[in-house]
RNA sequence: GCGGGCGUAGCCAAGUGGUUAAGGCAGUGGAUUGUGGUUCCACCAUUCGUGGGUUCGAGUCCCAUCGUCCGCCCCA
């Protein structure tokens, strides 16, 4: 008789993992506190339509990678494929637009796509995005470009490419589709029979094809940045210079396109090293038109979102250790000892330390074993002398030092033993 | 959705049709050790992802199914 287990393409998040979750977390909210966003939670089911018309029907994501479902009151719900959608539908119904100025939102949560499960790759998977509405400076797409940039480098992520491209306005892109098209077509028989299939359908994929016969066709086609229109050459420009200024290096690549309909002018990618084929952490770009497509007033905008399991896929390779801090360990030999323990923990918790305590009763060198295997930065010894009086031997995990104090002390020297954990920590980290 | 690899305890694994499923790490209990992780002993898979089938006999062969990994597709 088999147990039941998670679905396919769900997972686990063990507390030992969970360090790493909490870390990208607690560095991501501190950096766009900084950068002036503002989280936005959404629901995590909409309405069918809203994907549908935000995303693009024409989608793979809306076409075959949806959780759709009819609820008991026979209305079309989906789950949550990406943020933007759910963001800008919340940004329409609460007027948010009125406020005036630029709305810098921000989530994170879970998203849901119906897909084939590799590594870095969940049907549940989990996102941080950012969205900044309302303008159509080259700053903003700046601004949402270098908070990536400055995330990745905040979490020590070793090495990363950011790719570059534009696909201009939808009459820019429309041409050249057109383009594309009729030059595609003179090779249509040596496209591979993905891309041939894509001719109609998204032709600008095929430029990111991996088939090596359908690459070489791809390198002589015609250029993107050759059909943009004035302004959207300008904006262009205009971002480049601007990350230049930043000092934030890119990769023009025309061959960059998203899959989601809404993108305009911008787009960009983040690629890590050593993912496979997961590489792309971050993606996004300019959706200037996806707000008045939605129902809202015009409305220029433009986002990304980071895949949180990629990510820390790459932490954890990048052997970037965490852990979960702990002040003491608490140790006791005899029963005398045993009783004590548990007020001084409860006290030196009082004080604002975190305190495990040994509850195993097994044999005193076996507690001490597990009191160095604990990651606490130092170990309380409790009834270590014949007298089991009112001292406790502290003993620092880090240097080996021990020394001998009363329990009184523990209570009146709460201010030095601060500090001096403190020193200890940080003489531990570097 | 398509193609391929893999699936033996918490982890790493031996095992390739024949009696009771090696070993290591970790874990648990005990002995020993008096200022600290030593040493020793015992325990730790009625069962090999799950379900069928072939066979006198299957972890070992076959089928199905589930999961996972790699590639495609897609995307973050």
């Amino acid at each position: 008789m088999g147990s039941i287990q998670v679905s396919r393409g769900t997972r686990d998040i063990l507390p030992e993992e969970v360090i790493y979750w909490q870390h990208v977390e607690a560095t991501a909210r501190e950096l766009l506190h900084q950068a002036a966003y503002r989280e936005l939670r959404t629901p995590i089911f909409e309405q069918t339509n809203l994907f549908e018309r935000g995303i693009g029907e024409a989608t793979d994501v809306v076409g075959k990678e949806m959780y759709t479902f009819k609820d008991r009151g026979d209305r079309s719900i989906t789950l949550r494929p990406e943020g933007t959608a759910g963001a800008v539908r919340a940004y329409i119904e609460h007027k948010l637009y009125a406020q005036g100025g630029v709305q810098r939102l921000w989530y994170i949560g879970p998203m849901f796509r119906y897909e084939r499960p590799q590594a870095g790759r969940q049907r549940q998977f989990h996102q941080i995005g950012v969205e900044s509405l309302g303008s159509t400076d080259p700053r903003a797409d700046a601004e949402v470009i270098a908070i990536a940039s400055q995330l990745l480098q905040a979490l020590g992520v070793p090495q990363w490419t950011l790719s570059l491209n534009s696909l201009g306005t939808a009459a820019d892109r429309q041409q050249y589709r057109d383009a594309l098209v009729n030059y595609l077509n003179q090779y249509k028989t040596d496209l591979d029979p993905d891309s041939q299939d894509r001719l109609q359908r998204n032709p600008l994929r095929i430029l990111d094809s991996k088939d090596p016969k359908t690459k070489e066709i791809a390198q002589t086609a015609p250029n993107i940045l050759d059909y943009l229109g004035e302004d959207s050459k300008q904006h262009f420009d205009r971002v480049q210079q601007l990350l230049t200024d930043l000092d934030i290096a890119y990769q023009l690549n025309p061959c960059l396109v998203r899959g989601l309909d809404y993108y305009t002018h911008t787009a960009f990618e983040f690629e890590l090293d050593g993912l496979g084929n997961q590489a792309t952490v971050c993606g996004g770009g300019r959706y200037d038109r996806l707000v008045a497509e939605l129902g809202g007033p015009e409305t220029p905008a433009v986002g990304w979102a980071i895949g949180m399991e990629r990510l820390i896929l790459l932490l954890q390779d990048a052997q970037i250790t965490l852990n979960q801090s702990l002040d003491f360990y608490c140790v006791a030999r005899g029963a005398a000892a045993e009783a004590q323990a548990l007020l001084i923990c409860q006290n030196l918790r009082k004080q604002g330390f975190s305190v495990e305590m040994d509850l195993s009763g097994s044999a005193f060198g076996k507690q001490l074993k597990r009191a160095d295997r604990s990651g606490a930065v130092a170990c309380l010894i409790l009834g270590e002398t014949e007298a089991c009086d009112r001292t406790v031997q502290l003993k620092w995990l880090t240097s080996g030092e021990q020394e001998s104090l009363s329990q009184n002390d523990l209570n009146t020297q709460a201010d030095q033993l601060q500090t001096r954990m403190v020193a200890a920590r940080s003489k531990l980290s570097t």
